[in-house]
DNA sequence: TTTAAATGACTATCAGTCAGTCATTCATTT
DNA sequence: AAATGAATGACTGACTGATAGTCATTTAAA
């Protein structure tokens, strides 16, 4: 009897028009009003897609993460040793092709922290699962090919949390220049220990 | 000629008067003038001690730290091992008696991802520093009295990224339960393998 | 009398609401 | 099969209440 509009791919399409304004501002110096104006709607139509301006980071966040994991995907193909694999998964952290996402993730990250909705509790749980699951296959197979020591298994957890520590760290002072240095030194040294001796 | 106020002292003051309220409703539900009453002064002279909301909830942190800290270096005179040293370190991620810290740590984690002003972003640095030296040392000195293999000097950074890193995971989803779980067995993990076989 | 400190009324701004408009579809009539 | 209009989902922006931050005024100690 009337229009019906793809609801999840409207909310994908105003997302993603506010990507560039979100970036440049950070969502705290922005106002729905300007969102709306950035995607072209009216102030209303925001809210018949989001709950609030946060929730609209999220489905930017979303996005971004999709996009990233297919082309973190495709990179870890192309490596071989476990060491490498869990340095292109580390690299996200400091890597400058993710550094918007990084932008934007450190803005969903504060949002997650104070003032999360469930989808958004979700999301991170899926992705802790997702990444979890990911690091374990990596250091279990690094095991059945001889390649690492079978302790190695119970760092994975320890391994995949030592990113978002040092990007928290880092993200919340100053420094972002050590963040490559350190994370690639730790992998250095950890897989020194973990790493079969010839 | 007039009054002269300690504004170092009533900064302090007000902020702590403001701790309940903070752990209760969470800075994002209160408003400046809330806050206020909670503190039993006007408007007006929160804004002559605080820059915003947010720098209140900094103030408290900063005080409930330090007070954590004295605990802390107390707690790690009475342990001897590297391992145990380290676990009170880390320990502060889980313990119930840093409930509260934990909780009003993870508001400012997130205000200082978001918004942060000089101040924070010096405490941070200041924080990051002087965990990252008190780590060294824990470290140095296992590997001087013959208890830890030398590699382990390369993971001191990592070591005390990991519990930041599990924090923000776990804070930011849903499971804190199993935070003490992954960060002990984590460090179990790790000292087998820098611990010099006897 | 001087002046640091405190204050709360005031202003500008903004988040979120909701009553109304618009556009499309389709059942009914001619 | 063309015209009509009823039904409804989508969209809107003016409106409202709330709040952050300011500043002219008051208070009280020295």
């Amino acid at each position: 009897m009337a229009i019906i509009v793809d609801k999840v791919q409207k909310r994908k399409d105003i997302a993603l028009s506010c990507r560039e304004i979100v970036l440049e501002s950070g969502i705290r110096n922005l106002t729905i009003s300007k969102l709306a104006v950035a995607a072209g709607v009216g102030k209303g139509t925001i809210y018949e897609y989001f709950e609030n301006k946060e929730d609209i980071v999220f489905e930017i966040v979303n996005l971004m993460m999709l996009k990233h994991n297919e082309r973190k995907e495709e990179a870890l193909c192309k490596v071989t040793s476990s060491k490498e694999k869990v340095i292109v998964f580390l690299s996200f952290f400091y890597n400058e092709v993710d550094a918007e996402l990084l932008k934007m993730y450190k803005e969903f990250v504060s949002i997650a922290l104070s003032n999360p909705n469930q989808n958004m509790i979700d999301f991170q749980d899926k992705c802790a699962q997702g990444y979890y699951t990911w690091f374990y296959e990596i250091i279990e197979n690094g095991i059945q090919s001889g390649e690492l020591i079978p302790e190695a298994k119970a760092l994975v957890k320890g391994l995949y949390s030592i990113g978002e520590g040092m990007f928290v760290m880092s993200a919340s002072s100053g420094n972002t220049i050590s963040l490559k240095k350190d994370i690639t030194e730790f992998i250095d040294a950890i897989f020194k220990l973990i790493e079969v001796k010839k």
